[in-house]
DNA sequence: TTGATAGTTCGACATATTTCGAATTATAGG
DNA sequence: CCTATAATTCGAAATATGTCGAACTATCAA
């Protein structure tokens, strides 16, 4: 059946993750701050849980489930800073992800 | 909330018909298959549906239902040839999934 | 035309997902 | 210690998904 892993998480749970409007959302809104070619997860590109959700109306219950989702699967990092949640892109997972697809 | 397509079907169904463990192992043969580098769909390249379910011991409806999902969602041609129906990927998707999540 | 093989459609049922609001936890600041 | 802000957890409800078997359609070959 198959069971390719990126980051010990089978990739049917990534794309999982990112089946869902919102979350891919907040995954694209992740990508677009990171800059091209650099590292990402640099203080200026990371956005808390608050920011991450603006304009999607959706409750902040229901923001943090998808969050947590996109973290279990592997394509974000979380990390508390005071009374905020930080989060930001693996890079890796980006370059692998990419690679699978690749002709 | 961004709605990048390819090939006129939104992101998050191309990832949603991923995201099941059958689907994504139906696909990856399909993958497989394919000469990298090469096109695809090319006679050789091709799998009827009774071949793509083999081994993966689900219902024929239940394999057909995951097909049409994979054609919904863009990601897998299909043609009636006879008695069967051949399958194949569509190259262009997989380049631009793969150039989605470029760093 | 009849039978065999390959797939699809349909209806049903169990399970999973999405979403919310209310209650709760964590942290910083007065 | 108390309050406000940020986020998470929990339980409930509506909806979607995965799966099967039975019935159906399509095609080829005798």
């Amino acid at each position: 059946m198959s069971n390719y892993q990126i980051n010990n998480t089978p990739l049917d749970e990534m794309f999982k993750a990112l089946s869902n409007p919102h979350r891919l959302a907040l995954f694209n809104r992740l990508m677009n701050c990171c800059t091209p070619g650099t590292k990402c997860g640099v203080e200026a590109e990371r956005f808390c849980v608050g920011e991450l959700g603006e304009g999607l109306d959706i409750a902040p219950s229901t923001l943090s489930h998808h969050l947590k989702e996109l973290n279990r699967a592997g394509l974000i990092q979380m990390e508390r800073r005071g009374k905020h949640v930080e989060c930001w892109l693996d890079p890796s997972v980006l370059t692998e992800l990419s690679a699978f697809f690749k002709v």
